[in-house]
DNA sequence: AGGAATGATTGTGG
DNA sequence: CCACAATCATTCCT
């Protein structure tokens, strides 16, 4: 509010004024003297001064009601030399003040002296503070959509939620038909965060267009009495703005913190690892120890491991990578097991030698990096 | 309860 | 991109 006499005194002090020295009261007196146009302007602007004087003690009268009456003629009042013929302050000032102002309004040289001083205070402000200017969007901030959207927060109601969690699902590795129930869990949390976020930014919304209004009402009521052009009530809207929008980003970026914590609770698959099941477990350790030379399936190979043991590719692939280098550290806990699969796959072969009555060999094991196991290559211990 | 086993992820190097 | 190594987080087992 005090910014009404800061605004009025600090255009005194600028150069390249076409106007002569109006802001300075003494010189404002001695103009009364001149011819009519000045006449009129030093009229005009003592009314201003006056009406911005008035309208200051007339704040101060509504918010310190009861305060002792040293406050009002007190001479720590900086405006107090400034103000022209006005009665004190008191009980008759509202009447005062509105007489005034209508006749300001009035004054025929009003609208011109605005535009001018609208001008001058156009460029102070453009000096001041049009350097940060508009900035581009925030890439913080796009970052954030970007991954709201991606998670199904802030996009389409229905599906999103769901087609995140599949995509997860098969980021994760995991198969897409089991732990449906993990999921709808998940989605109902996903739903929750969604809800929050929606209301709040709502709520927000609301407020940022509830104090917009508010504020551009205001400039446009003190437009009548203050040089206030469109372009400041426009660029005030777009202070507000951002800083709404800085509030936003906040929640935007607690929503994201959100999601994430939900995520790593739900979806990482070390979270929710079950063993492998019995028989696939055989399954992968008899191709491991019957291929001890060279234990890397092929892709083929990997699929058809996949397919028996009831689990996918990736989880194929990370059990031969763990089971490589588990073994490789520790070959002599892995004896007894690597003896026993060597023992079922010879007996295998053997029966299947038998039945087939030829020497049909099991995929030769041990010629390669891997150290074997204390048994024979033909399967006798 | 606590350690071993185990499936998954992450970081690194070829 | 793949394999390896280290590590994490959970499950199994005693």
């Amino acid at each position: 509010m005090d910014d009404q006499t800061r605004m009025l005194t600090g255009l005194t002090g600028l150069g390249g004024l076409s106007q002569p020295d109006v802001g300075d009261p003494d010189s404002v007196r001695k103009q009364q003297s001149l011819g009519q146009p000045q006449q009129d302007i030093g009229d005009i602007l003592q009314q201003i001064m006056a009406i911005t004087d008035e309208s200051l003690d007339e704040a101060q009268a509504r918010s310190w009601p009861e305060e002792s009456p040293a406050h009002w003629g007190g001479s720590d009042d900086p405006t107090e030399g400034g103000r022209a013929g006005g009665g004190m302050a008191g009980g008759g000032l509202p009447l005062n003040f509105q007489h005034r102002k209508h006749a300001l309004n009035c004054h025929r040289m009003k609208p011109a002296l605005f535009s001018v001083l609208c001008e001058i205070k156009e460029k102070t402000v453009l000096s001041i503070r049009g350097v940060q200017e508009e900035d581009p969007p925030d890439p913080q901030i796009m970052r954030l959509d970007n991954m709201l959207l991606a998670e199904g927060v802030s996009g389409p109601e229905k599906g999103g939620g769901s087609a995140a969690a599949a995509a997860a699902a098969a980021a994760a590795g995991g198969s897409p038909t089991d732990s449906s129930i993990e999921h709808s869990d998940y989605r109902a949390k996903l739903a929750q965060i969604r809800q929050i976020y929606h209301s709040e930014l709502e709520k927000y919304e609301q407020a940022c267009s509830e104090f917009t209004n508010h504020v551009m009402n205001l400039l446009r009521e003190q437009s009548r009495t203050r040089p206030i052009s469109p372009k400041e009530i426009e660029r005030m809207v777009a202070i507000i703005h951002r800083k709404f929008s800085s509030i936003q980003m906040q929640l935007k970026q607690s929503t994201c913190e959100a999601v994430m914590i939900l995520r790593s609770r739900f979806l990482d698959a070390r979270r929710k690892r079950r063993n492998f099941n019995k028989q696939a477990t055989e399954v992968l350790n008899e191709y491991f120890y019957s291929h001890l030379s060279n234990p890397y399936p092929s892709e083929e190979a990997k699929e058809e491991l996949a397919k028996k043991c009831g689990i996918t590719v990736s989880q194929v692939s990370n059990w031969f990578g763990n089971k490589r280098i588990r073994y490789k550290k520790n070959i002599g806990k892995f004896q007894e097991e690597a003896n026993l699969y060597a023992v079922k796959t010879a007996v295998d072969a053997a029966n299947v030698s038998a039945q087939a009555s030829q020497a049909n060999s099991p995929a030769t094991p041990n010629s390669g990096g891997y150290p074997a196991p204390c048994y024979t290559p033909d399967g006798r211990l």
